[in-house]
RNA sequence: GGGCCGUUAGCUUAGUUGGUAGAGCAGGGGACUCUUAAUCCCAAGGUCGAAGGUUCGAAUCCUUCACGGCCCA
């Protein structure tokens, strides 16, 4: 040990000096500790070990360790695995002079296989006692503080592995995230959905309206633009015949960045057809139940929010919801163009906190934006939105202002999105050419024209029920983590 | 883009009306064969986010910037 380091309290220095004593002996790094057992599968087997006892049973745990305590010639170590914590009773005794010796050059952080007979301290702690130990890997810097753990939110999100490490909540949310898109998965492929891949890099973004990232292929010397949405790959796969077709994947959108959005998220999308939309609110209902169950139960809490999420979920039209919290019907008379709803929005004392769109339909949208979804609490299915900011869906049949679409909110957030989709080809072409000219007026999110895919369209296209869903947000609910931060593993941040 | 708040040792933090920093854990030395936030004794560890400014003197007051959080757009 070189005092130097010791002096100034250089733990890098220190756990390197240690790491060439370890170099020393050749086994600093094997390559293999097995067999072994999961902690947790120990917890469960000698749960009903009495305090004092000792099992006859020799076991082999590996983990890291998270806690020493020295008493002299015993030793307790603590080991972490996925699965729990364990801890290890050395022995000087049992250990022999040098094995135990070198127990001091270990550190928190380290990597350690033991092996020993299972036994229940006379304090009541389920312990290996162990005869054996080694070295599997060096930890060289400092772990996160035991006790408080690491709280520092943004050395959380740049050095995960650490909050991963220190922070049981945070492990649980990743571990959770993954049952609830493996439930998910399974919700559908027991339904006969066909899971399938499309481009990420797309020559032509569309199916959603948001701004792309650009990028560029340098043999094909052509920029590619990484996709928004996957619809319309996904319609493609419809008229080919996978009459029930779904893919998971990231979706990317060049846009702020807030507890709620990621500039990459991961989206479901899935489209069935001969069914409307009626019938995919209920697959959603359904599908957000069961993966709910898997993670605990239909009740969340979420942002100091009790959620119920049994279904069914009320159904509520845009009008009727936007009606019930201004007092304005968007659908009567009076409010059929833009300048005679933002009349009708000042009579009402809301033009402070509703932006002025350019248009009817987005100025509904502004208006439902703010008045509206940050009360939708409780799941709930808003229907019929204004044709202008739907390009995709059909028209309503008793008012073609509107389309057979909804979206289904929790917690204020817009969880899933879904149409009767759009399947006469004309009607498509003018639905592009009208967003067209949305672009022409300087609405960057608006959509292009995809020939391609209406040519794929004009080969006939069976009615179809779609849908969007964001499973970052359906995993922020389920979870109770109240920032999409806190479920992306490695989310967006400044460098 | 705007407003507010934050950034002090590896981690968690205290720091009064301005007098160049105090602790716990981790790390170092020592004691201890049932501890579990172990305990006890000793010693060490800080460019107070960055750069300017005010002042005899700045972690503290002012300005700008960086990063983060919350709220708003």
């Amino acid at each position: 040990m070189d005092e130097q380091h010791a002096e100034h309290g250089d733990v890098f220095a220190e756990r390197r000096d240690r790491l060439a004593a370890w170099r020393e002996t050749g086994v600093a790094y094997p390559t293999r500790y097995q067999p072994r057992d999961e902690i947790g599968s120990l917890q469960a087997a000698y749960e009903s070990l009495e305090a004092g006892q000792d099992s006859s049973d020799v076991r082999r745990i590996a983990g890291r360790v998270v806690a020493r305590r020295v008493h002299g010639k015993l030793t307790f170590v603590v080991l972490k695995d996925l699965s729990g914590e364990l801890q290890l009773f050395c022995q000087l005794d049992a250990l022999g002079d040098e094995r135990y010796a070198a127990l001091e050059h270990v550190d928190l952080g380290d990597f350690v296989g033991a092996e020993g007979t299972v036994m229940r301290t006379r304090r009541g702690e389920l312990s290996l006692r162990i005869t054996s130990w080694e070295l599997l890997s060096k930890s060289l810097r400092p772990m996160p503080e035991k006790y408080h753990g690491l709280t520092n939110v943004e050395t959380r999100y740049r050095k995960r592995y650490l909050d991963l490490a220190a922070n049981d909540d945070s492990r649980e949310i990743f571990v959770k995230r993954a049952r609830i898109i493996a439930a998910i998965r399974r919700f559908l492929d027991d339904r006969g959905f066909i899971e399938v891949e499309t481009p990420v890099l797309q020559p032509l973004y569309g199916g959603a309206l948001a701004k792309p990232f650009v990028t560029h292929h340098n043999e094909l010397n052509r920029d590619l633009y990484l996709r928004i949405a996957t619809e319309l790959y996904l319609k493609r796969c419809i008229i080919g015949g996978i009459d029930r077709v779904y893919e998971i994947g990231k979706d990317f959108r060049n846009e702020g960045v807030s507890f709620k959005h990621n500039p990459e998220f991961t989206m479901l999308e899935f489209y069935e057809a001969y069914v409307d939309y009626n019938h995919v609110m209920t697959t959603v209902e359904q599908m957000t139940a069961a993966a709910a169950e898997t993670v605990g139960a239909l009740k969340v809490t979420f942002r100091e929010h009790e959620i119920d999420l049994t279904p069914p979920w009320p159904r509520l039209t845009m009008r009727k919801a936007i009606e019930q919290e201004t007092g304005i019907d968007i659908g009567a008379e009076d409010a059929r163009t833009v300048t005679d709803l933002q009349a009708r929005i000042k009579e009402k004392g809301l033009a402070d906190i509703v932006p002025l769109a350019p248009a009817w339909g987005a100025q509904v949208d502004d208006l439902f934006s703010e008045c509206v979804e940050p009360k939708l609490i409780q799941p709930v299915f808003i229907t019929e939105h204004p044709l202008e900011t739907s390009p995709f869906a059909k028209k309503t049949p008793h008012d073609p202002r509107f389309v057979e679409r909804f979206e289904g909110f929790i917690a204020g957030m817009e969880l899933s999105n879904a149409f009767s989709e759009l399947n006469d080809p004309d009607d498509q072409r003018e639905r592009f050419m009208q967003q067209m000219q949305d672009l022409a007026d300087g609405d960057e999110t608006a959509h292009r024209l995809d020939e391609d895919f209406l040519e794929a369209m004009e080969h006939g296209m069976p009615p179809t029920g779609g849908l969007g869903m964001g499973l970052d947000r359906l995993v922020m609910v389920l979870t109770g983590a109240p920032s999409i931060r806190d479920v992306i593993l490695f989310p967006a941040l400044r460098s």
